[in-house]
DNA sequence: TAGCGTACCTAACGCTCACTAAGTTTGTCA
DNA sequence: TGACAAACTTAGTGAGCGTTAGGTACGCTA
């Protein structure tokens, strides 16, 4: 058929990791299989094994580069010394802004289910690592204490409750992607900023 | 081996669904084999399809039972007379009691990545219309239009934040299980209610 | 207790899919 | 130009799983 061409290792790689996020973020992990993910990277099956070991191989580390990426945006946009109303809103605006960019990774990063025993540990695991990053991130805020009290689990509760909200939203938003990304932001804000705002105490403006 | 039981069409069709649930709780729909689910069930494969046309069929039929009864809760507790700041910790009450309560069908229901097509499909169908019930609530809470605006996507998109952090919430507890349904309820409250609350404006009290 | 409906079983088919063995082509550098 | 490394291929293998065919045995009713 079409004369496949010939690349270096490094440029055939980034196909492939390319490849296997779109195949993973539409089908899952179970979903997607080796061939669709070859067959998307222009190459056949057995070239995917000379750069990843297996398949739960490649998945995991598509996973921890997303979950890098994210901390990495977290850690810049909501740490600083402005105040939190201006930090907030610029990290959720940060966020959104990965996810339009990045919307394969985005939603396999934040896919469940994979249905594999060990892709479900690794998933699992990264996750516990952006929720606690994030409840790290909310338990910096002034007034925390007031959501959390001394509570390490009720920061992770709030922590998760914002990480899987937004999760849901950016999964919905590929599915309506003619949504501007303002709104995407505004709404968050309506619906967790405010909230948490005010959850912090008399402290906050009316 | 051990003697099986010869059961009655309707007790076995339950247990069958108890079983389903649970294994598709936990491996997810593409990661449940039907020889588990029937072996869970106390009886072999083949009696499973005496019940259920498909793999794909139970999996629905689990789904809308499960929607349906959610549906219901949400309606029975978040309508009424009463002050919405006394209807929406009620409903949220209830839903950590369902949850509670049925902790397999619930962790079912929240998963996502099916990893097949088809049940990908049913899942979002139901999904999508658990989301829309709840904008429907929404939508009556005063000053919903603060929130929303004219636009029915802003409302759609703050039920599904609020939807899945919830489900977010929910997968979470189901791995602390030691945590009391109270601190649950109350975590939601602090991050979505109080949020939503001022969101609705200036007559929010303090 | 004989007969019958049905709850249940064993065995196998056919397909998908992760992974591998072994060989072929292609660009590069002496 | 010719040889060598490496990028790539075809053609499997073996395991898992959804589903079905066909038969067995249990328990109710006459």
């Amino acid at each position: 058929m079409s004369p496949r061409k010939r690349l270096p290792k490094d440029e055939r790689r980034e196909l492939i990791e390319r490849a296997a996020t779109q195949v993973f973020a539409e089908h899952g992990y179970r979903g997607a299989s080796m061939d669709a993910i070859a067959e998307r990277s222009g190459v056949s099956a057995p070239v995917v094994y000379d750069h990843f070991a297996s398949k739960l191989d490649l998945h995991r580390r598509l996973l921890e580069r997303t979950r890098n990426e994210l901390l990495e945006m977290w850690r810049e946009h909501l740490f600083g010394d402005e105040p939190a109303e201006v930090r907030f809103p610029r990290a959720i605006e940060a966020w959104a802004l990965y996810v339009e960019e990045h919307p394969y990774a985005a939603k396999m990063f934040f896919r469940g289910g994979l249905g594999d025993p060990e892709a479900e540990a690794v998933h699992r695991e990264v996750q516990a690592q952006a929720r606690v990053g994030l409840g790290v991130l909310l338990a910096r805020e002034p007034g925390a204490e007031n959501i959390a009290g001394e509570d390490q689990e009720a920061l992770e509760m709030a922590a998760e409750i914002i990480r899987s909200g937004l999760t849901g939203l950016a999964v919905w938003w590929t599915d309506h992607p003619h949504v501007p990304r303002e709104q995407i932001v505004q709404a968050v804000i309506n619906v967790v900023w405010v909230g948490l705002e005010r959850a912090r105490g008399p402290q906050a403006p009316v």
